[in-house]
DNA sequence: AGTCCACAGGAAGGGCAGGCGA
DNA sequence: TCGCCTGCCCTTCCTGTGGACT
């Protein structure tokens, strides 16, 4: 066993390597530059240059498809920002998404006062109070305060845009600060649904990012491997194969990126000294498994006992048998079965996940239910399958 | 046309854990 | 310590639904 660990690891460091830095080619990497997005960091930064000078900047809505660059230029003209400003321009950026930390008002609100230094409990505050604690710590901070909210779209489909509401209004409450607000959404349609008011307070400015065409993706690609592979580590063809699969999907450079990089780890542990196209394929469907796998790992065990019901099943089945079917199941597993209203609740959250195909049909007279499938190859179900079994004891 | 089925899914509220202020 | 607040998970109750059947 030692041997064969001392294999792998000397293995490794004798490897000819694909990376030489492997952080350029990442997601989270922050370029200096974004090619084919100076239109939207000119307009961006013009709208955000007044705070330079003291006065509040109109507030922005900024939409695009996931991996247009939108939170990529945020951050670079906050970062140019704050270099030209005399710290009288404050940049706070907040991911609206994450979970647990700004997924409700309550620690939208906990989470910006505490960005400004205030200390929030995790619980136990009326929300009234939290805004107190805000705005306190706002006013108190004094000079240009621009708030990046990403991804608010999820959090005003969570829990209504009555924080928007608060927080477009802020200005009136505050004495010595001025707040701008830059919104970020994937989805386009968000400000229709909107109250008139919030929208027309939020979208004083707004900026489309439009999606990346193949050949601005391969471009992407080419300037970022320069700097993340040594030379000629990819074949000919394959940034063209990664840009391509990105381009069918909106445009998204983040998914050309993880791809290309996905891509490159196979190779180079298969110990490849190029990255070839069938490695961008391998790359493609890992990417996918891992996603699903992750997915379903991360699941309570409630939701994990419903998944097991569904696989234990070949073909179409109903909400009624898979309920039956989870019953007997929890018996076997020593799990209290929930009623079957949560247990419908929990079949639309798997299919909402992409892990089943769940479609509301109606028998007639024998009663309308949801036609239940899986919706994965069948080799993944059988690894799921195994990894409910070894890892989280079901039978 | 009316009835019926097997749910879907909305609304209300209970119970719990974590936390605060008096 | 107690009353009150939060988020979260869950149950209970209820109305709505679409198409086969009568």
């Amino acid at each position: 066993m030692q041997k064969s660990l001392d294999d792998i690891f000397d293995g490794y460091e004798n490897k000819k390597r694909i990376f030489k830095n492997k952080k350029a080619i990442t997601t989270s990497y922050k370029p200096d530059q974004l090619p084919y997005r100076d239109n939207e960091i000119r307009t961006l930064a013009s709208i955000l240059t007044p705070s330079l000078v003291g006065d509040r900047p109109s507030n922005i809505f900024i939409f695009g498809k996931p991996g247009t660059g939108k939170t990529a230029v945020s951050f670079l003209v906050s970062k140019k920002l704050r270099e030209k400003s005399n710290k009288n321009v404050n940049l706070f950026y907040l991911n609206c998404k994450m979970r647990n930390v700004a997924d409700t008002e309550y620690r939208l609100m906990a989470q910006l006062a505490r960005e400004l230094g205030e200390f929030v409990p995790v619980t136990g505050l009326p929300t009234d109070h939290v805004y107190g604690l805000f705005f306190k710590a706002l006013d108190k901070r004094g000079g240009v305060v621009i708030l990046v909210l990403d991804e608010i779209d999820a959090l005003v489909e969570k829990i209504g845009d009555n924080f928007l509401y608060n927080l477009t209004r802020i200005n009136e409450d505050l004495k010595n600060t001025q707040v701008s607000i830059v919104g970020i959404s994937n989805n386009l349609s968000f400000l229709n649904d909107l109250d008139p008011r919030v929208k027309s307070s939020l979208s004083e400015e707004e900026i489309l990012f439009h999606p990346y065409n193949a050949t601005q993706l391969q471009d992407i690609l080419r300037k970022r491997s320069e700097k993340a592979f040594r030379e000629n580590a990819t074949e000919p063809g394959v940034l063209e194969k990664c840009a391509a699969l990105a381009a069918q999907e909106h445009g998204d450079a983040r998914r050309a990126l993880d791809l290309l990089r996905v891509a490159a780890e196979i190779g180079e542990r298969e110990g490849a000294d190029r990255v070839c196209e069938r490695h961008v394929d391998l790359a493609e469907s890992k990417i996918d498994n891992d996603r699903i796998i992750e997915i379903v790992r991360s699941q309570p065990r409630q939701s994990q006992a419903v998944l097991w019901s569904i696989l234990t099943r070949e073909g179409d089945v109903y909400t009624g048998d898979i309920f039956s079917i989870y019953e007997n199941i929890c018996s076997e597993n020593g799990l209290k079965p929930l009623t079957q209203r949560r247990v419908s609740d929990l079949i639309a959250e798997l299919d909402l996940l992409g892990i089943i195909n769940a479609k509301v049909i109606s028998k007639g007279r024998y009663g309308r239910t949801r036609m239940i499938k899986m919706n994965l190859q069948v080799s993944l179900a059988e690894k799921i399958r195994g990894i409910l079994q070894t890892d989280y004891y079901f039978q």
